[in-house]
DNA sequence: CAGCATCCAGCTTGATACTG
DNA sequence: CAGTATCAAGCTGGATGCTG
């Protein structure tokens, strides 16, 4: 069959998140991880303080927070912007390419939402079948 | 500002992965997980056995990979046929739905595979900048 | 081959307290 | 406000052994 995987591999494509290895991996995780996903989802409509942040990405604490967002500002997704007054004020906003993440990130999110009535209901059937042990 | 959440709440739609106790959040993270990703991936191509997958998706452990397509058949994602045949052969697929959250998510990952030269730069003055500490 | 059950190390996470 | 530091606890995930 003519895999994704194999076809990176005769293009000779510098990268490819199905080997273990590949760094693309790390990246798709920080993207695509728990609070990633709703830190980039959340910065899409606009810049956010650390504190806005915190209240809209429901559930989040400030220390993975803090530790999601030096991971994507790290890998250039978020841009970071500290004014020195007091009290202090920092301002993360998405880079150019932190918007088409963020983009196609919510373009699946709302997907999803907009599907999850089957999803329950498949759920349903799921546990009905196998009496849900 | 005019928010996805806030939008969410005026039109009473049903579901917002931002609220902390929706079922949506759930569902995402069992789609963009670590494996579950990547099992979708390998998945898109067409259906494939427990250990194709498992030779595919490079560094997944049997009962990480066991676990994670337990969650997605239960999603409604993925369909198991089982074969009883001795030896046993069990085939897993994407269904309808898997198909369009699959394809929006090889999207996202093709789209980061290919800006990965920018991450690592990204990387790189960040690090530099700080001290790599 | 296709898995499940169990054990356990260690990483992730959340609370709490503290700093500039 | 915007974080960092520290610590306990719990969940994740790998290794192993076994079943049909």
């Amino acid at each position: 069959m003519d895999t994704s995987q194999e076809r990176a591999a005769e293009q000779d494509l510098p990268f490819n998140v199905f080997a273990k290895a590949c760094p693309s991996r790390g990246t798709l995780e920080h993207v695509t991880g728990r609070w990633g996903a709703l830190t980039l989802g959340a910065l899409h409509e606009g810049a956010l303080r650390f504190n806005e942040l915190r209240r809209r990405v429901d559930g989040v604490s400030e220390k993975m927070l803090s530790q999601t967002l030096h991971a994507l500002e790290r890998d250039g997704l978020v841009h970071r912007e500290a004014q020195p007054t007091n009290p202090p004020r920092v301002d993360y906003e998405l880079t150019p390419l932190g918007q088409e993440v963020a983009t196609r990130l919510l373009g699946l999110i709302h997907f999803l939402e907009g599907r999850m009535d089957d999803v329950l209901a498949a759920r349903e059937r799921y546990d009905d079948t196998r009496g849900a042990r």
